[in-house]
DNA sequence: AATGAATGAGTTTTCATTCAT
DNA sequence: CATGAATGAAAACTCATTCAT
């Protein structure tokens, strides 16, 4: 007698399949509503779940936040450092690292406006953000102090760090843009950005242009 | 005895005046707590007035946010458009807006903060941003073009356009930085600015720099 | 020098015509949007002056309701009393008054809502509004106790008044359908509301009906 | 020593409850002191709940409003429709009904007055109660009808919405002075409002009067 | 006589978060 | 493990009303 009359088929699913659900759930209301209006209520509901489930096993609102922004981050960042092998020469480096990069942000457009429109105005991750986008200036800082001293020559390290931010900032501005035109092509996108970055506005305008060499 | 220490000349100033105190703690407020955590209560009481009258004259909150984005935004792009006289060459143009560009991030941290960082994450918005940036965008691309078609060149619009709006990028997340590093020097910034927009990565890395040629 | 450019001649109207602007603001207001959703910068802005006038010259926004109520209430009044003379028999100055009711109703839309509609639900004006009504009812127990002692017939007095109030009900309500229904023709809704409250159900029922005989 | 005073057995009362709980509250409330003046925060203390359980139960405010009018509008509804069965006589049903109207209204003051005096008023109920009020005048049209067929007789449609939205109107405001005479018995007011509706002020002046025959 | 400037006080509504079951 | 029930706190917005000029 009183028996559950329906199975409970689809609950009691493993810990780690469930907060990948509201992970996913919270990646979704985040970049589409923004931190603050998405509500925990929406983020609950869409992932199928109770709310205090959702505070049992990620925390708070912020945590919450917070732990998207890791996901996505690292996938992001194994990505790029999977494709440019350190020891490759720095136009190609560059070349890969950039396709990586768009070719990524093409495939997860949601994480990645999450990730970089998103927390940039809010204070509370302002530096959990800066830590990651330091990895990536680090980077590609890096490349161009290598390549550098491999030519003998060396550079202040202010300089570097604010030539490799420029670079970093220029490919968020157009994987923005990307994030925002569904119909372009991440791999013409990557094409553009490292002409700027790498040939500049002087020699795109006397005509010369980069192009992969292989592919 | 007793005489008041505030004379009451300072109450019932002009509408004028007024609006200009609140844009002034409005800026404040949103460049430094983020569009959704600012309260207008918070507002109000740093303008020295009362929340009532914020409505009365500018109205909602988002409405009082988007005429913050107007103001800011127009100081900066007559601080640019001034500068940057179109009978120049391309480099001296690019130079000269961008140095304006910087000057006026500089002496205005907060605006420059709340215009681009907390705009772009809130999509009601988003669009008004958007015209402000294409502005931008449109000012560089054309001046691209220009420089292009006096070489006898002629480039597809859509590339003219990327490549400008990952200079725009750059720029912007330099800006970004700026903001965040008060004792940073705005002029050096330019010129490291104008030498990755220049030049390009090849050449720094080959040793060739730009200067600025006058001062 | 510095006089004034445009003359005022629109200004400074006797206090009278004022008052009279503002009343017609009010009743427009107050039937439109109910009492509480006016505003009184509403009004004040539709009279054509400033708010303090307002306060200056009808007080409070209740005051300024009961003012409108008893505009509105002693015109309808004076035309129900100036139509029915009190020496004709009963069925005609029933007639009489109900055409005079519904003739008012018809060319006064907005005031009748205003009156009956809006202050019904309003408790500060609950008694304004009894006393009016009572008025009414008042006159028409007395037309009915005149008609039975002149056939030396006598009822208690609670069963003539709730008779009476049944009557007034009646025409309120098809009142309020007249008010409803622009397209309607008040002369035809009297002559209906006439056969009701003369004849009853039962001798409609019968086909008997009763018509005006004069006009 | 300090045991607790009221046991802790009342709270975490399942949904169903509450709601009744709420709309009791919210009755109580608008009937009082109307649809404006009453306020959220009254009606949650008055339910012995916080004011978040009532929006997320029954909504904003107007749609309690409704929540409220449905709930009453409906008893009412059954009482009336369960007294008048359509095979009667035309009288008897008449009476019928008018009986469980007044018997109902003198049973749930408050019901009633929140019912119509209050959402009279208010243009968002307007349509809400006109088809409430819509279902009670067809019912009476279709009576008068049904009686009038009866006896080979027909009428313009029109005129009998007119006289049956007489008839309605009519015992509503005899109810409107029932709700404020707490001492009034139902019964005899629906014997009154009976001779009203079925004789006519002429019958009843020369002496006819109508009694109910049962009981 | 007339008004722009100003506000105290209150309202609806929302939300992150936690119990008790 | 899981959830329906419950709330404290705060935010946006409105309005009748008054002062100082």
């Amino acid at each position: 007698m009183s028996s559950p009359p329906t199975p409970p088929a689809f609950r009691r699913l493993p810990r780690a399949v469930r907060e990948q659900q509201m992970l996913d759930a919270a990646v979704r209301a985040f970049s589409r509503r923004g931190f603050h209006a998405a509500s925990m209520d929406e983020i609950a509901e869409d992932a199928g779940i109770s709310k205090p489930m959702v505070y049992a096993y990620l925390g708070t609102k912020e945590e919450l936040f917070v732990a998207c922004l890791h996901r996505e981050g690292t996938r992001m960042v194994e990505a790029i450092a999977g494709a440019a092998a350190p020891d490759l020469p720095a136009d190609e480096r560059l070349w890969r690292g950039l396709r990586a990069f768009f070719g990524f942000v093409g495939r997860h457009r949601d994480g990645w406006v999450v990730l970089y429109r998103q927390a940039r105005g809010e204070q509370p991750f302002a530096r959990e953000l800066a830590t990651m986008r330091g990895k990536l200036v680090e980077v590609v800082a890096g490349m161009l102090d290598h390549a550098l001293r491999a030519r003998g020559r060396e550079v202040r390290e202010t300089d570097l760090e604010v030539v490799a931010y420029a670079l970093v900032g220029a490919s968020e501005s157009l994987a923005d843009w990307l994030a925002d035109h569904p119909e372009a092509d991440p791999e013409k996108t990557a094409t553009r950005m490292m002409n700027v970055a790498w040939l500049g506005a002087d020699q795109l305008l006397r005509g010369i242009t980069w192009r992969p060499t292989d592919r």
